[in-house]
DNA sequence: AATGTGCGCGCG
DNA sequence: AAAGCGCGCGCACATT
């Protein structure tokens, strides 16, 4: 219950109790909780076991058996904590969710790179707190280590004494404070921490993964699972198939080097391997080759190897990496859990009594451009309907698919070909957005930082970079030298041009999470169920299991499957309003209750690329 | 035996 | 069809 009359704390900070000098051992478990007023000044303290911990953070956090439902009339603090996946799995395995955070070096990443903080000094020399995530802590399987930006080759931790995380913060409130535009930050390094949380509880939940259904899938696509060091029978016949129209019994399909050689010995003239190019000849060697490559994708990627490590109790918990892409968009590490093939999607499968929610945005990037760049037109197009469609409507192009390639080769920086000559028409129809992507890649092109629509900056280019450019100047630069700097500028403004909708299409996505989070840990828990492998906190009500750039999914029980679907509506209609309040822009998702939803149709809007049927 | 690099391909 | 952006992973192959 909360404490005494104590003041209510706007924020609340974590961290390891520093070792006092009477401290009996060296190395006792305990955690100092420090309360901060609304201007950070301190106004409470306390240190206990850290066992101790997620019973006081259940009170604090008013609810009952961690559903996160406040019962008193003061808010949760904001915790604030050195790094989420630290903290938070404990607190997740106790039963205890939390609603708000603030994750310090997440905050840090950004912050020590906005452009829109004016003096980044204090932040800048604390650089113990530019470092990668700490790893799971029960990953016995995880044995990927990750760089983000800055940390690469070596693994460092940030610090996690209650010290350090009080300066480090007193020096994040301070970086904010001096910001062009304090709000929009303060949106962003909230949106990033509940981003920090949901990544943390996504990998408590697990996504319920049918086994049997997986392995069904694997039997029909590639035959019975082979022996140790054997390969599927279908693999086996396709290759047979390969080398008999080849007519070199010897030929190997897996190395590259070997393949380019055969194919060339029996006339086939290519100059890689890769699936578009074979796909032009017409030898009959290529059908079953192709067929080979896509099994050899399944089988290495996701096959019965991929099913021993990464899935048990049937929950797949991947590792995610929030702000782990310099765009802000998260990685994942292991398990290539944004990598699962649209072919596997049949065994995403809810609990019984349970179903699954899935839900994407339609073009969210040109969406979130039109947005930013407050582009009445584009906005338009896309009103109330697929956004492609409104540019052919429009009379814009001709066809969705001309239109896609113009919408993309404006946000990629696209000069040649289709894309090359579509692009122009948009620069006429939609001139405040397209000024908006040149104006950034002109920026990168001249060696400087551009910024996302809440603030998240780009990096400068590298001292290589400059090293070209600075050639190219020189009184002797010879025309390789200008051809390489202009190649490199070129690169970099592509870069910059797309960090901008790239980075602010992300912020809307976490600003959606975010929002979606809170509504469905409001929804009523259900009665009665059994233990589910999804943990204490989730077992009992909707949850999110994944996230995709652009598309969620939710597990929830069948009786809350609409009020789930509500919320993910809301949800998308508020971080609209959040980031672009005004902006006539607007965020349709395609969303599917129940067996289906997991197996949406390869892209209509995807990158592109639809992949082969098998 | 470990480590690094390029290729190819899955996802948005 | 890929192109133009951002990723992670497994494999073959080269290097240490």
């Amino acid at each position: 219950m909360p404490s005494e009359s104590a003041p209510t704390p706007a924020w609340t900070v974590l961290g390891r109790a520093e070792s006092a000098a009477d401290a009996p051992v060296v190395r006792d478990h305990r955690v100092t909780v420090v309360d901060l007023g609304p201007d950070g000044e301190e106004i409470g303290r306390t240190t206990l076991a850290e066992a101790a911990l997620p019973d006081l953070v259940r009170d604090r956090e008013g609810g009952a058996e961690g559903s996160g439902v406040r019962q008193g009339p003061s808010s949760p603090p904001r915790w604030v904590v050195s790094d989420t996946p630290k903290w938070y799995p404990l607190l997740l395995a106790s039963g205890v969710r939390i609603d708000r955070a603030h994750d310090l070096r997440l905050a840090h990443a950004i912050l020590a790179r906005s452009s829109l903080v004016t003096d980044r000094s204090a932040l800048a020399s604390s650089d113990e707190w530019d470092a990668g995530p700490v790893t799971a802590p029960e990953a016995g399987q995880a044995e990927t280590l990750f760089d983000v930006a800055g940390g690469r080759g070596h693994v460092k931790e940030v610090p996690h004494g209650i010290d350090a995380a009080l300066a480090e913060f007193a020096r994040q409130q301070a970086a904010v404070g001096t910001a062009t535009g304090p709000g929009r930050l303060r949106l962003l390094l909230a949106a990033e921490s509940a981003g920090g949380l949901v990544a943390a509880e996504m990998h408590a939940a697990g996504v319920p993964w049918d086994v049997a259904e997986h392995e069904r899938i694997l039997d029909d696509l590639l035959g019975p699972k082979p022996g140790a060091g054997g390969k599927p029978a279908k693999m086996l016949v396709a290759a047979e198939e390969v080398r008999a129209a080849l007519d070199d019994p010897q030929a190997s399909l897996d190395s590259p080097t070997r393949l380019l050689t055969s194919l060339r010995n029996a006339g086939i003239n290519v100059s890689s391997t890769s699936k578009w190019e074979l796909a032009e000849s017409t030898h009959p060697a290529i059908e079953p080759l192709l067929r080979y490559k896509r099994m050899a994708r399944l089988l290495s990627a996701n096959g019965w190897a991929w099913l021993d490590e990464w899935v048990a109790e049937g929950r797949y918990r991947p590792v995610y990496v929030p702000g782990g892409v310099v765009t802000g968009r998260w990685a994942a590490s292991g398990g290539g859990a944004l990598q699962i093939p649209r072919q596997l999607r049949p065994a995403l499968r809810a609990d019984d009594g349970w179903t699954l929610i899935s839900a994407d945005v339609a073009q969210l990037e040109p969406r979130a451009l039109a947005a930013m760049s407050g582009d009445r037109a584009m906005a338009e197009a896309g009103s109330g309907r697929d956004l492609y469609s409104g540019l052919v409507d429009e009379g814009i192009v001709a066809t969705r698919q001309e239109a896609k390639i113009a919408v993309l080769g404006a946000m990629y920086g696209s000069t040649t070909g289709e894309a090359g000559r579509l692009v122009p028409r948009l620069r006429q129809s939609f001139p405040a957005a397209m000024r908006l992507v040149d104006t950034a890649a002109e920026e990168g092109r001249r060696g400087g930082v551009v910024t996302t629509w809440l603030g998240r900056t780009s990096p400068e280019p590298g001292e290589g970079w400059r090293r070209v450019q600075a050639r190219a100047d020189q009184i002797d630069a010879t025309p390789h030298d200008e051809n390489r700097a202009r190649r490199a500028a070129g690169d970099w403004g592509r870069f910059t041009r797309n960090f901008v909708v790239q980075g602010t299409a992300a912020e809307w996505a976490l600003a959606w999470l975010a929002d979606l989070r809170l509504r469905l840990a409001r929804l009523p828990a259900i009665e009665d169920s059994p233990a589910t492998a999804s943990g204490p906190v989730f077992s009992r009500r909707a949850h999110l299991v994944f996230f995709l750039h652009d598309e969620v999914i939710v597990h929830a029980p069948e009786a809350h499957a609409d009020a789930a679907a509500d919320a993910i509506r809301e949800a998308a209609a508020s971080a609209g309003r959040l980031l672009f309040s005004g902006a006539p822009v607007d965020f349709p998702l395609d969303l599917t209750i129940g067996e289906r939803a997991a197996a949406k149709q390869p892209g209509l809007d995807a990158g592109g690329h639809v992949s082969g049927r098998m």
